[in-house]
DNA sequence: TTTTGTGAACTAGTTCACAGCT
DNA sequence: AGCTGTGAACTAGTTCACAAAA
């Protein structure tokens, strides 16, 4: 137990161990070894032992982990025992989209509306019946909603007066899908997902692959990319 | 110009710096230092020199990059002088809202189809006209249109088995949205967007600030999140 | 003078390796 | 014997700081 900060790299592992939980915790498994957890992810077994190592002593040698114990410990600390409430700023393709999308309804997250400052989609219902709202009724929702998170999917132009919209109205947590530089206060956490980013990341690849066709051993020798093919699952 | 494996977090990066002097170029700014591009993205200023010093002379010095210079050189860098046809896998929610994605029809990035293992889907067009194919035409569809990356975006089961599929046609560039541990075949390229992890990165954040109410100058020291507040835009 | 390109220094993140508990 | 928790060693990534070019 250490009072270090912590690096997302950290906690985003950590969700990726909660989720090897509930299946192991399905498939009822009792206990589970830093090593057999490594395995499933290509990572390091101490790794694993450090990253729980900053919040307490979970495990017991010669053993391991208890797998609901590890998993209660775990929801605890990303603070996933609370229920989340969900706004989706931007009701074009992606705000809908995300809004149907089934992965962020387990777990203690909830969508419970959309705002859009286009009249046209307003009164639009998502493709799993939440309401859209025009933006001015943003600080109400967020109040009446209990609203701690939202998801920002409006076009670039309009980014940073939509993060200032959301943190005028009281939110502190931000899914940011607008591919833009934005000013983020202090206090206001934001984790950006920028997917054309992401697609360029692959065309540099493909060039590269087709430029040089066949120098295997040398390429990838470290890009921090996954080293590929052992034990699979999630 | 080295002979160095180049990192993920570089080619990213480079994607942005290639935005930014896209942003420049229409605004008829001709040159930009290091410098100046630093403060858009909350670097420093010999990283970017780095980044680009890893690919070749781009700059003079005393001036700093000519703008359309060096949009040049990191559009072949990343390959984007290139056509890529991209095929979604999966036409539920997130995949028919991706296809819809504006943000990905810019570049040379152009989404020619989808395939969906479900008939109903398939006859479906998306919002903004591809038509949804079943899956047995994928090794046919990939061939007639050239398609050199796959989104994939199936329930956790199907991800293994989509991804076989897919290379199996050919493909060897994944952007991956399925929250499962996948064997990649070494000589495939996959990036994975795990929204969940993403969310749940905030409720971390969320349950820490909630439970310790000011410690606001010990906070955030270094998490390698975003600094903050300084100069915005992108 | 200004600003690049880059070795050296530093910081963050990962892995090793082992003492110590069960 | 087996496995955790952790300091030490190592590797990757960032920043400093300066010689060299314009």
């Amino acid at each position: 137990m250490k009072a270090v900060q912590i690096s997302r790299l950290t906690t985003n592992r950590l969700s990726l161990y909660l989720r090897c939980l509930s299946l192991l915790q399905e498939a009822g498994v009792k206990t589970v070894s830093s090593r057999e957890l490594a395995d499933q992810f290509h990572l390091n077994s101490a790794q694993i032992r450090k990253d729980l190592a900053y919040f307490g002593e979970f495990g017991v040698r010669g053993v391991g982990y208890y797998v609901p114990e590890l998993k209660r410990h775990l929801i605890k600390i990303l603070g996933l025992h609370k229920q989340y409430n969900v706004l989706i700023v931007g009701a074009g393709n992606l705000g809908m989209a995300l809004a149907g999308y089934q992965g962020f309804y387990t777990g203690g997250f909830r969508i419970v509306a959309l705002v859009d400052s286009s009249e046209e989609r307003v009164k639009a219902l998502s493709g799993t019946g939440q309401p859209v709202y025009p933006t001015r009724d943003l600080k109400r929702l967020v109040k009446r909603h209990n609203i701690n998170i939202a998801i920002l999917a409006v076009p670039p132009q309009s980014g940073q007066q939509a993060l200032d919209a959301v943190y005028t109205a009281g939110i502190r947590a931000l899914l940011n899908f607008v591919p833009v530089r934005m000013k983020v206060p202090e206090d206001c956490e934001m984790v950006t997902v920028d997917l054309k980013v992401q697609l360029e990341s692959l065309a540099y690849h493909l060039a590269r692959s087709d430029a040089s066709p066949s120098r295997d051993e040398k390429r990838r020798k470290r890009t921090g990319a996954r080293p590929v093919a052992r034990g699979a699952r999630g």
